[in-house]
DNA sequence: TAGAAGGATCAATCAGCCCG
DNA sequence: CGGGCTGATTGATCCTTCTA
């Protein structure tokens, strides 16, 4: 799906408002804008320069894989756009606390896999493994996970893009909480995860902690690493509803298919 | 070309919301 | 609950266009 070069909010003075405008005058993409500005003027002399220099940049940086140049461009609402031509520097997570905000277990998927990260074992090699990843990807994470772990690491490091869905998923017409949205969307969780809820994890995190439950910690585990991979899922429905409600032409690509993924959760939950 | 009006963007403020 | 960002709203500012 091609959505980057959908958008003209590229320049000052290109707002949303001058955007739905060229739509509804026909033009729908870069390509579109530069044939009918080679004809005559379509905004003004100086915005249709501004604007044809903007999509020369544009196009040069995504042909450079340039992720920090695109960001500046392209204004923080509509960054969701580049998901798809940054699909392999992706990071999934999800973070799990006790009462007091401070991490406990943090799951992240991205190109090389589902990692499990814990207080007190591992959880110090999660910096180095978000950090490879420019492009992060979480549910409410802006406002509560990315900050909580700001607070907990000395130095955390901060993404390029941040694409949080809980905000993203209201161009899809939905709202509410992740479990919520999966539900809506017929994304389905194993039977023994279904009712487990954020404020469980507080108590399922003391249950292995103070009494050295593992199965506790098992549940937890998985549960952390459910809500982490769905919310790729949850991020592609996202994107091909929100395609479909526009009625821009999707060239069909299939949303992601959970299920080698799925296999390696078990296998990561039986070996802790 | 100058002045003015209209319209769209931008900046600041506020409440709502979802996380554990 | 407590936190804090996003998105909606409102007012201000900039740009464009119209008229003479």
């Amino acid at each position: 799906m091609k959505f980057l070069e959908r958008t003209f909010q590229l320049i000052k003075g290109v707002g949303p408002w001058r955007e739905r405008d060229l739509w509804a005058r026909g033009l729908f993409t870069w390509a579109d804008f530069e044939q009918a500005a080679a004809r005559s003027v379509v905004m003004s002399e100086r915005l249709d320069a501004e604007l044809l220099a903007a999509i020369a940049q544009a196009r040069a940086a995504l042909d450079d894989n340039h992720l920090t140049a695109l960001s500046k461009l392209v204004p923080a609402k509509e960054h969701w756009r580049l998901y798809g031509h940054f699909v392999e520097h992706a990071a999934f997570f999800d973070i799990e606390a006790d009462g007091d905000d401070q991490p406990t277990v943090v799951g992240v998927m991205d190109h090389e896999g589902i990692a499990t990260f814990r207080r007190g074992h591992s959880l110090q090699q999660l910096p180095a493994r978000l950090a490879k990843s420019p492009l992060w990807v979480s549910f409410n994470g802006s406002v509560y996970d990315e900050p909580a772990l700001r607070k907990a690491f000395d130095d955390f490091p901060r993404p390029i893009v941040h694409i949080d869905l809980r905000f993203l998923i209201r161009h899809a017409k939905l709202r509410g909480g992740l479990k919520g949205v999966e539900d809506a969307i017929g994304l389905g969780r194993p039977p023994h995860l279904r009712g487990v809820k954020g404020l469980d994890a507080i108590r399922l995190w003391r249950e292995f902690n103070f009494n050295g439950d593992l199965n506790a910690l098992r549940l937890l585990t998985e549960y952390n690493l459910y809500d982490a991979i769905n919310l790729r899922s949850v991020l592609e429905w996202t994107l091909w509803r929100t395609a479909e409600l526009h009625a821009w032409p999707v060239t069909k690509e299939p949303i992601w298919e959970r299920g080698n993924v799925l296999y390696d959760v078990s296998r990561l939950v039986l070996a802790l």
